[in-house]
DNA sequence: GCCGCTCGTCGAAGCGCTTCGACACCGGAA
DNA sequence: TTCCGGTGTCGAAGCGCTTCGACGAGCGGC
């Protein structure tokens, strides 16, 4: 089975020793005829090699299927083709976009040729630390920044660039980017007013994401708002729970003291279904009592009943994003501090004239 | 600002040139008066080191704030302490539950001094060769395994180890965890016949879903039937879109062929809500005419209105335990090839005798 | 008082790669 | 012809860490 006891200690010479499975540049090097440094500028294209001998190392590469060791490798080169992506631990609500995200940013950093490394923020400002001063990363990716989050100065004193996805309420000396959410809340007050819709409410995220200072609920809230003032629209806002009953509830209060509200801004995934189905139970009818906007992923808005006229977040876009400017900032290159994406809006069956 | 140029070479002692952030373990040795091994014995506990020794040492890496590279430790030592994590690239249906096993499999991992690498599926095989031939990582978890997975025959190949979180159709030499679905099928049944129902129907996953060969949707069906020609209960098992409006349809027609139907079990979480909607449209009351038992993540089931009776998928202890195994496979200690976490029914609101 | 331990520490040899300086060779300019 | 600047390739010096063998010191047993 296994080599016989005495036989390392001995001493037969030669012998690589090899794990099998360990093919190195050496030996690359070695089938082809080459020294270990030119098949590394093969590999890395940092010198000129003539035609010749590249495609002959090449092939011993193909040969022998060679890997570059990616601990030595990051260790001569210092740079470990590694990027770090944070996202927070929590789970619900949020949860399907926030896969959109990572699918993005790992594909991304793919085509750059990175690898990535998933952090949970439950580690917080100490996990970024360890796993930027063990240079295991290159750089980082932060999702889901709150507004005054204690992770943002601890980035702004690595030596390693990251980028954010979302704003803290100071983001001077960072990189970010996100959807326009103040531009997302004003777009969808002024497609209800468009439509002559007088009184419109906002149902937002719950009550403990404004708690948390999460950057996105209140800029679609202050969009909201400011645009309803600017447009002479009748607004409230109001936090929006996850549970069915609840957001009947909500509803059911919200129609008792304006019966006239014919527009609803949804922010809220998991409300969405909730709120089409409540409403039909309260005795209006979407779109022709009341219209309905939701800001949400469009595979949401598209599976509803009806379908939902929508301001999708591109949470793709986003992550693909994200990963360019940190690339960017990895080769020296400038980046813009703050990267707005606009909010499209989509109109589907969910919106319509304002009744009477 | 920096040392003069002929610096290093002259023969002034001390004073080290390093770019700043980077302590090493000999900056940490110089600090101790200890020599380079005896810092790294200290830290891995291989040998055995004085308590003076090793309070001095720790004092100096506190001190400096010395962080081990990681790429020379992987190195030198052949291990990475990365794991791999493979997510399907899919996005939408099953996303929460996905996060919730990624979520468990870093924490875990976390507390086995381990990181995760995030790869999607998209990159196959290939993408598996990839990180294992290059020593980026010890073990791989791999999520989503269909059936007849063109990557299990690399995974039995690979030097590495593995954990599948799933089970393919030939399970031969792997290391694999789930939730037993074929038992989670029968428990759903054996409750509904306990209650007295005696027409029942499984709406599973969408079609895609079958065809692609997952393994669970095919055991839960399984299961479920066996249960019910066992029980003597009628049973019917079809395919579950994901769009409010076909769900409805699907229901429709359903109640139109049994009107007798008295019980439902719905594996989807995408058409828990949709399914709970229509029922009340199709006259049907939730649990008075027609019991619904949901197999889904807990949150789901607690969210809905009604409450629903479930077997939740444990995505966080399935996360756990396939992390553990690897970890086990990576000291070289045996482990089961098959782990089957048995299912548990939670009985809610949504379940109640037969009518009649 | 010597032998043979174990315990604690050290020095040095790599791990597989990148990168720097050196150098041989070639063709064109002087 | 000599000199020169490219090109293409090589050898060697690390990158920061782990680990192996060596070895001095202390100690109980004979």
């Amino acid at each position: 089975m296994s080599a016989p006891p005495g036989d390392r200690a001995a001493g037969s010479p030669t012998r690589p020793v090899k794990s099998a499975d360990l093919v190195t540049i050496a030996d690359v090097a070695r089938h082809a005829g080459v020294a270990v440094s030119t098949v590394s500028y093969v590999l890395s294209g940092k010198r000129a090699i003539s035609a010749a001998t590249r495609s002959r190392v090449l092939a011993s590469i193909r040969l022998l299927d060679y890997h570059p060791n990616a601990g030595a490798r990051a260790l001569a080169s210092r740079r470990a083709n590694v990027i770090a992506l944070v996202l927070p631990l929590r789970t619900g609500a949020q949860v399907p976009v926030l896969m959109q995200y990572a699918t993005a940013v790992v594909t991304t950093a793919r085509r750059y040729d990175h690898d990535v490394l998933l952090l949970t923020a439950d580690e917080g400002a100490a996990g970024l630390r360890r796993i930027a001063a063990s240079a295991m990363v290159d750089g980082i990716v932060l999702m889901d920044v709150e507004m005054h989050d204690n992770r943002v100065p601890l980035l702004r004193a690595l030596t390693r660039p990251s980028v954010l996805i979302g704003f803290p309420a100071d983001p001077t000396d960072l990189t970010c980017v996100d959807l326009d959410f103040h531009r997302a809340g004003e777009v969808c007050v002024e497609h209800l007013a468009a439509l002559g819709h007088r009184r419109v409410a906002l149902l937002g995220a719950p009550t403990a994401v404004y708690d948390r200072g999460t950057g996105f609920a209140h800029r679609t809230r202050a969009g909201f708002t400011a645009a309803a003032t600017r447009l002479g629209v009748a607004a409230e806002t109001r936090p929006c729970p996850e549970e069915v009953a609840a957001v009947r509830d909500e509803l059911a209060d919200l129609l008792t003291r304006s019966p006239d509200l014919s527009g609803l801004v949804v922010q809220n995934e998991a409300a969405v279904g909730p709120v089409l189905a409540a409403l039909p139970a309260l005795g209006r009818r979407v779109p022709e009592d009341v219209s309905v906007v939701a800001v949400c992923p469009d595979q949401f808005a598209e599976r509803a009943s009806p379908a939902l006229t929508s301001v999708p977040v591109p949470a793709e876009e986003t992550g693909r994003e994200a990963v360019s400017l940190l690339m960017r900032k990895l080769t020296g290159e400038p980046v813009p501090d703050a990267t707005l994406l606009a909010p499209r809006l989509t109109v589907r069956g969910s919106t319509a004239p304002a009744p009477g």
